[in-house]
DNA sequence: ATACAAGTTGGAGTCCACTCTAAGTCAAGT
DNA sequence: ACTTGACTTAGAGTGGACTCCAACTTGTAT
């Protein structure tokens, strides 16, 4: 599979798919002798990896981070594990933002609902929001 | 409230606080006569409202247009409700996609445990992305 | 044969969201 | 009087993630 079509595919730009490669997201996808990359299965399965992550809000450096544990072989199964874990675990952390958040609209936008009906905005003091102690988006 | 509590109390920079007044993300906060910044209230309030917003992922453009819009006074009501409405329909896409990778998450860590186990990695040709047509992060 | 589309490279440029620097002001404490 | 610490400004710098550019090669269609 040519260039184009993954990039067709996936809705993502050629030089983002050679970005990817280039610092080491996706492995070197293998050549026509002309030197043209020809993605076998594996490295279509590698970029949609990375595309899922970056979706995800997963930054580069963790994508990169797995890739190469997977280029390394059997041995390193439970640091992927690991490492997935950890994904887990940040997104985790920024779908509750995000659920939180959208509270907080939802709060919001019935206030404005109410509003526009009476023409008065009720002041609202209760909606206080509790500071983040972690940061980690 | 100064600059340093304010600062503290959300674990975010001076700098940034500053930075968000700059582009409109809050408006112009009161000063003592010597030019210092002293929030009040309602200084807080959209303090919190960024936070918030930037916590979900929202990005600083649409923070500045709610601002300007709170700004503008009672007229704006239908507006600012219809940015909050765009902005949760942008963190549910959000959440969505997040919750996919989890799903795509749990199956590889589980594909690994399993792996970790028999010491063979089962190829999956079965967990294929299909990609996404709209794009707004 | 030649035009065209699609690819190649290295490196520069862009955008966003901060983050830092330099040079200065001000109020309180010793 | 002087130091300290928290603040002020304008403007420059940074890091992440692309995105674009110039110059060139290749394979296919007319």
């Amino acid at each position: 599979m040519m260039m184009k079509e993954v990039s067709e595919k996936y809705h993502i730009s050629p030089d983002t798919l050679r970005y990817y490669e280039r610092v080491g997201a996706i492995p070197r996808v293998n050549r026509t002798k002309s030197g043209i990359r020809d993605y076998t299965e594996q490295d279509i399965g590698c970029v949609e990896n990375v595309i899922c992550m970056r979706n995800a809000g997963v930054p580069v450096e963790m994508v990169i981070e797995y890739a190469k544990l997977c280029q390394q072989g059997d041995e390193t199964f439970a640091a992927r594990r690991d490492l997935l874990k950890q994904v887990r675990r940040g997104i985790l952390k920024q779908i509750e933002k995000r659920q939180r958040e959208l509270e907080r609209l939802e709060y919001k936008i019935a206030r404005y609902e109410t509003a526009i009906e009476t023409g008065k905005l009720v002041w609202d003091s209760t909606f206080s929001v509790q500071a983040e102690t972690e940061n980690d988006e």
